[in-house]
DNA sequence: TGCTATACTGACCGAATGGTCAGTCGGCTG
DNA sequence: CAGCCGACTGACCATTCGGTCAGTATAGCA
């Protein structure tokens, strides 16, 4: 099925208008945040008047959700290149966390967009979107189920797949938190490394058996339920 | 050394509706965010007029800060009393996340500022406050200590104290995060000891001596550094 | 060259909000 | 009881900002 419409010069206009208005928005709200953005200058940076920017987008929520859509959709996309590329849990894990490290260091201003995100959605049900948390929740379920898979393959031991998923996103969110923080300390592919290293091994001692008594299977202590 | 100063009517005064105040806020800025959050509401929750506000706190944002930093203070005070009584790291670190998964069981308010604060920071070198920072570092660094010794003590292989510290940092935000999103699954002891499971043991395969050829050693492929 | 269609502009509007301050009022003192 | 003190109030001010729309400029066409 060939595209059908030859493209209007409106349609070209329309989408590069699209684009550059999209790409200052996640310039200004990753470097001010929603609420300190202001659309004029959205429409500065993009180099049309504030008017010109509500022919293309509603309001300035729905440029934010566009923007956060489209970056989210991006990554997710390099993911998966890069992800089809492993041949087992280790370099699929791998992959998943190097492409985001790599596509936030690229895309510093985006990656406040995606944290605070996730901060509005624990302010109750304003801001809902139901639309968005797809693009969220897709991520982590592929994870999962790569490392559902390994648990039955045996590659690794019996883990709570989604737990782990999760886990796996915390912590490449906080390296790539900090990394942004410090200023890119050390290269990227060493700090991967030792992130995957700390969720394939854990912290315990290999090979001298047992570690020290009275430290293996204790559980938590005084954690109240209520 | 007795406290020489008579608690005055006005000073009892003071206390009480600087207290009330506090606990307004971190009700209105945890459930609004920042910005959204209006001192007019803060004012009306805390059963006052707006100017009063104003008789105690000199700016909306002075309010906030004093909002955070008193939570951080109450759960690093926590934090201190629980880790004395641990024995070694393992019961180090289930008390530092214990702790945590706790206080914010109790204090879902303060969480999202707790957690929102740390995006405005990427967000260039605005509201940067000094005083601040070191609220958050000094938890990261207790930790980092514990860890470092226990690694001297032979406890636990020989990892990076400080980078495991994050890790476990980022691990437990994580954990509440998903916690107060999905409203409290599971109890709170079963998930923080699944996390210390995976901290400590890892993702590999135990006894089943090396794992599957050419999954172990690999590093990250493509990883640019730049 | 004149006409039209339309992408674009930016002055303007109304609402919201941080902060102020002149005035109120209740309680304490003499 | 009179008078004062200061904690408290809330109407008001100044500013900011999302969104609108009457008007402009320009490209294309006849």
């Amino acid at each position: 099925m060939p595209s059908t419409a030859p493209p209007t010069k409106t349609a070209v206009l329309t989408a590069f208008r699209r684009d550059a208005l999209l790409a200052a928005a996640r310039r200004v709200f990753g470097q001010y945040g929603f609420e300190r953005a202001t659309v004029e200058r959205i429409a500065r940076e993009a180099g049309v008047a504030k008017g010109t920017v509500y022919l293309y987008y509603a309001s300035k929520q729905a440029i934010y959700w566009a923007a956060l859509a489209a970056g989210i959709e991006e990554l997710h996309e390099r993911t998966r290149t890069r992800v089809a590329e492993a041949a087992n849990l280790r370099e699929i894990v791998t992959a998943f966390i190097a492409t985001k490290v790599e596509y936030f260091d690229e895309r510093r201003d985006f990656f406040r967009i995606y944290v605070s995100e996730l901060g509005r959605r624990l302010g109750g049900p304003l801001y809902q979107r139901p639309e968005i948390q797809p693009l969220y929740v897709r991520q982590i379920r592929a994870l999962e189920q790569a490392i559902a898979r390994a648990v039955k393959r045996g590659e690794i031991r019996a883990v709570d797949a989604r737990e782990t998923a999760s886990a796996i996103f915390d912590l490449t969110r906080g390296l790539i938190t900090r990394r942004l923080l410090a200023g890119r300390r050390r290269p990227a592919a060493r700090e991967v490394d030792g992130l995957i290293q700390l969720v394939w091994q854990g912290l315990e001692r290999r090979g001298a058996g047992r570690a020290p008594a009275g430290t293996r299977g204790r559980t938590v202590k005084g954690t109240r339920t209520r």
